[in-house]
RNA sequence: GGGCGCGUAGCUCAGUUGGCUAGAGCGCUGCCCUUACAAGGCAGAUGUCGGGGGUUCGAGUCCCUCCGCGCCCACCA
């Protein structure tokens, strides 16, 4: 036994991660069968974001149930993964480097990077490998920064197994599972309206959406009728797409335009022939009830576009700006060809804001703008992480089926346990909204490559629907570098020879394998067994629609099951004014690791548990404080416990003499922890760390407050050995029980006292087990009254020492405590160990009516 | 527009199937260096449980309704 005199907190994160790693405390023993295996699909964090405290949140909420499971007795599988394989790295390397990348450019041996650029100044092409040597550098010192405060957060996580989305091995699982959903037709390309952001050039999924409410206006254009018909109003917020329109549309059943469907109007400024469809989708309240049908607009636009068969006008470029357009020609068909030349030639070259701006000066000029533009603020798509709002192109991508599957993973869901059980909602309403197939195709660099090349014609034309497949021992391929059989490097790009696919895969296309990659699907089959299916998915709930959407439907197509049974799902870190945490808000009150400095693990573990698994958390630095006076008084109470029983009993359960506590206050506080103990655990298995922390914290503060300042001159054998030895048993019996109950929530100070008495890790001993230990010990058949009411005692007599503004330490002469019968008996059992922490010389037991009060006869000081 | 969650002390939150005078911590006020702990301890004050209606012997808890906040989905001409 090692008791130290002045205990601290100062250092122990530092001890007790080197310590854990150097032991391969966490390290998962692959011997285990699957029934002894917890495995856990943790979420591998984008690594290039910055960090946060939502992660220090939800990463804990992880790791609370790790530790708890395996002291539970099961053999945690628990991974880590960086996720960095995403634009959000290209992103971060465009600016962090000042490049951008160019895949014409041949590679630069030993290129060095500008850094940041500064405002106005272009950033630097460089080549596809040159840009992908930055992205893993970055990637790299991303991940180290993660890595260091993933272990000063205590995070038990067996380093050994961790992989990133962009390593070889996701690659292959990506790749392979690819070419597998392909096979069966559940992968295919297609040329189609895409969504697309138009600063990175890339498609992007309906998962990654987001409304930003943004200013516009109502513009009310005039389209000119045909042969004496009467002229059509519109009100478009988005006249410069006039030139794309291909239609009008008004409800079929709107009685001020039923006539006229199936007529044609012309187009102001560019005297296009439009028709006039009807459509259901058209609503007759907005606007004047006829909208503008444009190729595109937004997705409406492609629904009717579909749906009503009409002809394609796409004006707009991948980089978002307007292309130029042989007016006359066929699909371009105009009244006064020559005019509309003249007019759209000012606009080309114009992204859509611009071009806007420009056209409404053409619109008045020609009399077609009714009205001056009213403005108004409405939602606009965005990429999650773009800039400019997203337009809508067509070209050819990459799909994996899902709406077809829409029912079994629905069905999915419902078969899924989800913690807590109404976020099941967000997942039911995502699957019931999906309006299209997951395009996994994005026109970028980092990323896994879609392993496929094409063969190209005679005449030089990629032949898209004939790929050629790699074998699959060859994965993972770049098809940009490599070359298919029966073809050489020369032959790329040329007649009769092969192009490779450009694109790489969505980063969720790869890391919705998450479990087959960390779990060796493919190569590592024992492994697979032992741990796949998974237990647990934890997640916080803003990527419901994404990571576990599509995890649970590769799992599906893949495997036909779930991909785990439980899903825990955390909230979301606010600020005080319940706004989320953000860096551009500004209200990113300050980095993990400088809270971590300040306030220890143990702290930040404590304030993160607070939140109710699927609630959200205010950042609050007096939870920190507290938590960290809570790890302070672990520190001190242990002190006190195994300095004043030193020699009585053992630490560790089990080593206590179950007879020992014998004392009916000390049995009674062994009854009462007992039911802690129920109470923690049933939480637990709930997956419901808060309550379980909340059960065990108040617990431990009455122990703290009353309990062993009611034993604590017992303990030290004011009463002689026998109570001694009672009250040292009761006290190292439940430090031991607070001290695993804790340890999921406080790793490091637990360990730490735990180390004073023992050479195992806390976080590899076992569960309290209520009966087996402290119902055993004493504890069964206790009356709880006993500590009940004499706590009330106590703090009576404290009471009336504080009123007279003395001393605790004052000596009473006399305590008369009156109360009702059977709690005067119950206190009237622990009257010794009242006497003695009360320092009380006589005391005085009146059976009445009513709650306990004490009247107390102080020893005052002598005057003067 | 549809849905989910939330609304309890100045603040952050407990209050599990309805049951004694509604709780904790922080903050506030006062007292105390008491040999585990002064970056501490002890004690005290503090509430129309968002509003209204209903069921019940009894409602913070169940039902209806309204208000407010957050989020998700849809729409976004």
């Amino acid at each position: 036994m090692r008791v130290p005199e002045k205990p601290s907190l100062d250092g122990l994160v530092e001890k007790w991660s080197a310590l854990w790693t150097e032991r391969g405390t966490f390290r998962f023993d692959r011997t285990k069968t699957r029934d002894q295996v917890f495995s856990i699909d943790t979420p591998p964090p984008t690594v290039s974001g910055d960090l946060h405290l939502g992660h220090c949140c939800s990463y804990t909420h992880t790791d609370v149930l790790a530790r708890f499971q395996r002291m539970r007795g099961r053999e945690v599988f628990y991974p880590m993964g960086w996720d960095d394989n995403a634009l959000n790295v290209e992103r971060r390397v465009q600016l962090n480097y000042g490049v951008i990348c160019d895949p014409t450019l041949p590679y630069v041996e030993g290129f060095e990077a500008p850094g940041p650029r500064k405002s106005g100044q272009a950033p630097m092409p460089v080549s596809r490998p040159n840009f992908i040597e930055l992205c893993a550098k970055y990637t790299v010192e991303a991940e180290e920064a993660y890595f260091k405060l993933w272990s000063d957060l205590g995070l038990s996580v067996d380093w050994t197994h961790t992989y990133t989305t962009i390593g070889e091995r996701a690659q292959k699982v990506s790749q392979t599972s690819f070419l597998e959903l392909m096979e069966r037709d559940l992968a295919y390309t297609s040329e189609a309206p895409t969504v697309w952001d138009v600063d990175y050039r890339t498609a992007v999924a309906q998962a990654e959406l987001q409304d930003r409410e943004m200013p516009g206006a109502y513009h009310r254009i005039k389209f000119t009728g045909l042969d004496g018909a009467e002229d059509l109003i519109i009100d478009t917020t988005r006249p410069e797409l006039i030139p794309a329109c291909v239609a009008l549309v008004v409800h079929p059943e709107d009685d001020r335009y039923r006539a006229r469907v199936g007529g044609t109007v012309r187009t102001p400024l560019f005297g296009v022939r439009v028709p006039i469809k009807a459509h259901e989708l058209a609503d007759p309240e907005k606007g004047t009830g006829v909208a503008m049908i444009c190729t595109f607009g937004d997705i409406n636009d492609v629904t009717w576009w579909r749906e009503l068969s009409l002809e394609t006008r796409g004006i707009l470029g991948e980089d978002g700006t307007l292309l130029p357009i042989s007016w006359g020609e066929p699909n371009w068909e105009s009244d006064d060809p020559a005019a509309a030349a003249e007019r759209y030639r000012t606009m080309v070259g114009l992204r859509s804001e611009r071009a806007r701006g420009r056209i409404v000066t053409l619109l008045r000029a020609s009399g077609d703008l009714l009205d001056e533009p009213k403005p108004i603020t409405h939602p606009v798509k965005f990429w999650e992480n773009g800039q400019s709002p997203l337009e809508i192109v067509t070209n050819r991508q990459w799909f994996i089926r899902t709406v077809q599957f829409r029912e079994e993973l629905l069905e999915r869901g419902r078969e899924l346990t989800w913690h807590p059980d109404y976020m099941r909602v967000r997942y039911e309403d995502w699957v019931k909204g999906l309006n299209g197939d997951w395009n996994i195709s994005r026109q970028r660099y980092f990323g896994v490559p879609i392993p496929l090349w094409y063969p190209v014609s005679e005449d030089g034309e990629p032949c898209w629907d004939d790929p050629i497949i790699p074998d699959r021992d060859a994965l993972p391929v770049d098809p940009s570098v490599g070359v298919p059989h029966g073809f050489t490097e020369e032959q790329r790009g040329k007649p009769n020879g092969f192009v490779g696919d450009p694109n790489v895969m969505d980063t969720w296309a790869t890391s919705s394998l998450s479990p087959q990659i960390v779990g060796g699907w493919g190569d590592d089959r024992d492994l697979y067994e032992r741990v796949a299916p998974f237990d647990l998915r934890p997640q916080a709930n803003d990527i419901i629609r994404t990571w576990l959407f599509y995890t649970v439907a590769r799992s599906h197509m893949a495997d036909n099951r779930l991909p785990w049974t439980h899903a825990a799902i955390s909230g979301m870190v606010n600020d005080p004014d319940r706004k989320k945490l953000s860096k551009s808000k500004g209200n990113n009150p300050d980095s993990p690791t400088n809270i971590l400095a300040e306030y220890g693990s143990d702290a930040i573990r404590y304030w993160a548990s607070g939140a109710r698994p699927g609630g959200d958390l205010i950042f609050d630095r007096n939870q920190l404080k507290i938590g960290r006076r809570l790890a302070m008084k672990v520190l001190n109470v242990s002190r006190f416990v195994l300095a004043a029983t030193e020699d009585s009993v053992a630490l560790a359960a089990g080593h206590a003499n179950p007879a020992a506590a014998t004392h009916p206050i000390d049995r009674a506080l062994l009854a009462r922890l007992a039911v802690v103990v129920d109470q923690s655990t049933a939480a637990f298995e709930d997956f419901d760390w808060a309550r379980s922390l909340e059960r065990t914290e108040g617990f431990f503060w009455s122990f703290c407050d009353d309990y062993v300042e009611l034993v604590k001159n017992r303990a030290y054998g004011s009463l002689g050995a026998e109570p001694a030895a009672s009250a040292a048993a009761a006290l190292r019996l439940s430090l031991s029980t607070l001290l695993r109950l804790f340890a999921p929530f406080l790793p490091y100070v637990t360990e730490e006292v735990w180390s004073w008495g023992s050479e195992e890790s806390v976080h590899r001993a076992s569960w309290p087990d209520a009966s087996a230990e402290l119902l055993a010990a004493g504890g069964a058949g206790a009356d709880q009254a006993v500590l009940e009411s004499a706590s009330t005692v106590l703090a009576a007599i404290r009471r009336e020492k504080t009123n007279a503004k003395m001393s605790m330490r004052t000596a009473v002469k006399r305590a008369e405590v009156r109360g009702e019968a059977d709690a005067l008996a119950a206190a009237q059992e622990a009257a010794g160990d009242i006497a003695e922490a009360g320092v009380v010389a006589e005391l005085v037991w009146t059976a009445g009516d009513g709650p306990i009060t004490v009247t107390a006869e102080l020893e005052l000081p002598e005057a003067g």
